[in-house]
DNA sequence: TACAACAGTGCTCGGTGCACC
DNA sequence: CGGTGCACCGAGCACTGTTGT
């Protein structure tokens, strides 16, 4: 702990015998200053370590080169990249991100967003748990700030959106998986209180059109964003009547796959082998797996990137759009065929 | 995008009929205020939709309400689970917690520091890339506000200390391999720059004490952060000389962790059979595989909190200290003994 | 006269930007 | 054109003045 009060603009004014004025117009890079000036000005400022203060000019200025970032959960690994992607870009424009966890609920996350708004954030990125609520849209257009949504929906609001084309992946998996003869799939995935998971259900049911069949056997089970909720349904599913008993799965989200896995592991169900499995959203540590599992991925980071310059192209007064950025299917180890599947399960009979 | 100009404290002196100074001394629990007063007061401010703007509050004086928390990773769910336990002290008792990446980078953290501070934090909580450096010591002894390092080491310096005691846990476990007969042992943890890395060398050396010959056989690699790190120094001393290869690793963080199971992916080996493993730090997602790793384990979320209520009291007036929690080592699947592992090598080798 | 309970003034925090010279 | 003075952002706080009892 230490003293010494901070130098101030005056105290650069006084040491380069100029009005406190002219100390701010240099340097706030005013056209309407001689070369001289500027020299001193410069000079003081430099000799005595000085640095304007960000609460002073958030206060005089209403604003405070910070972005705020209200989301779900930081702890989910696709969050953690896209904060490194909102991160490089805004850092290196001079703006700080500031995080603030949601805590899974909407009213802990509209109390942030508002906390936000009072610390004068020059722009607000928004994750939420649930979109599309009236309560959410209320604050959202009474923001006066650039509001950006990083893979959330909420329409007829004239704000920026980063959005995620999540239909094309998991409909290319199901196809995938039609192809291999799967008819009766299951997708168990999380809260259908976000866009993410509606998209998903969407493709699911897209990629099944193809197959009648698969449409009538096939199904979703949606819930909650907890890897209790999927292990349970999982489960469920996997141990009711054998002959309805799914030959491929497919989760959705990090917790759900942590779920599925749980659930395999207890039941002795290895991946691949007893049933086909997708996981949508790859995540790092699967690599420690055998056999691979195949996934539906995105870039996280790319979103994040897309996600800073839009909103700082808003703060300079671009009109709020909406962009897509891509998901792709890889089949790996375990999107194995109906016939694989169903061999080893009549094998599992016999004994 | 909305106007309307926020309602100040004028407004609400207005709208009561008193004066504005009477209105700050009501806000702010002033002896002198009547009861008739007070409920005026509080009635516009209420009616008004009145809160206070923090960043005048800020400036005038000198503090924020605000807990700015520098940590060098905080997608790591170690970290993530102390954040949550900072939010749940300092949420309720009213103040907002900051979170700052590092970004694993010392330049970028003290950038960070600084920032936090200008911003006028009434505390700062740290988790550095690396602890004992000259660099960081002279910003922490110069910080003027209160200062808690969270499993983070700086010696001679008046701040508060929220550790670990890791030795005792990976102690145990060293301890429980000696028994089962290990002599070959490696732990292969991350960088020694941080005190995690040195308490767990530390524990480990002290469990090997009780063995003359585990002490000269079994040693420790130290690097990075990185699962590339792990997965190579596995692979080089599991494919190393046979008659050299230890029959126990212990692995020591998250990024370590996910190596040394990329590099037993690898190669074929499973942990448990081929080798015997302890991982130092458990984490959510080993639940899904078999055999159960053993581990030795941490509670986060209560050093979260400690380290909150420490960095409250000092704020409050508290003299700094240092508090320690602890570590626990838990055997599970594949702490197997030397014997079984040996003979299912030579079962290998004779193949 | 003494005191409680305000009103009102004015300076402070650190800067910004417009009007004016 | 170059530079200065000053009001202002929203609040805190100390101090004087006023009123009623």
């Amino acid at each position: 702990m230490t003293k010494s009060r901070q130098v101030t603009i005056h105290d650069v004014a006084t040491r380069a015998g100029v009005a406190v004025s002219s100390v701010s117009r240099v340097l706030s890079n005013h056209p309407d200053v001689s070369i001289d000036m500027k020299r001193r000005v410069e000079d003081a400022a430099r000799e005595l370590g000085y640095s304007p203060d960000p609460v002073a000019q958030s206060l005089r200025r209403g604003s405070s080169r910070l972005i705020g970032y209200v989301v779900r959960d930081f702890a989910t690994p696709f969050f953690s990249d896209v904060i490194e992607g909102l991160e490089s870009v805004l850092n290196s424009s001079g703006y700080t991100l500031l995080v603030m966890n949601g805590g899974g609920s909407q009213t802990q996350e509209i109390e942030r967003m508002t906390m936000l708004k009072q610390r004068r954030v020059d722009g607000l990125l928004l994750s939420t748990v649930v979109d599309s609520t009236p309560k959410l849209r209320k604050i959202v257009s009474a923001y006066d700030k650039p509001v950006v949504l990083i893979d959330r929906d909420l329409d007829n609001l004239d704000i920026g959106r980063t959005l995620f084309d999540h239909v094309t992946g998991i409909k290319a998996a199901t196809n995938d998986l039609v192809n291999l003869g799967h008819t009766s799939m299951v997708l168990v995935t999380g809260s259908p209180d976000v866009r993410p998971t509606r998209e998903r259900v969407k493709g699911f049911l897209e990629g099944l059109m193809t197959s009648p069949e698969a449409m009538k056997k096939s199904f979703e089970i949606t819930g909650a964003f907890s890897a209790a909720f999927a292990r349970k349904e999982t489960t469920a599913v996997m141990t009711g009547n054998p002959a309805k008993r799914p030959t491929a799965i497919l989760s959705g989200g990090v917790q759900a796959t942590i779920g599925v896995l749980e659930s395999f592991s207890e039941l002795g169900i290895r991946p691949g082998r007893d049933v086909a499995l997708v996981v949508v959203d790859d995540l790092p540590w699967l690599r420690i797996l055998r056999p691979r599992i195949s996934a539906v991925s995105r870039d996280a980071e790319a979103m994040g990137r897309a996600a800073a310059t839009m909103i700082l192209d808003q703060i300079g007064g671009v009109k709020p759009s909406t962009i897509y950025l891509p998901t792709s299917y890889e089949a790996r180890d375990t999107s194995s065929s109906l016939e694989d599947v169903m061999a080893y399960r009549t094998k599992m009979q016999r004994k």
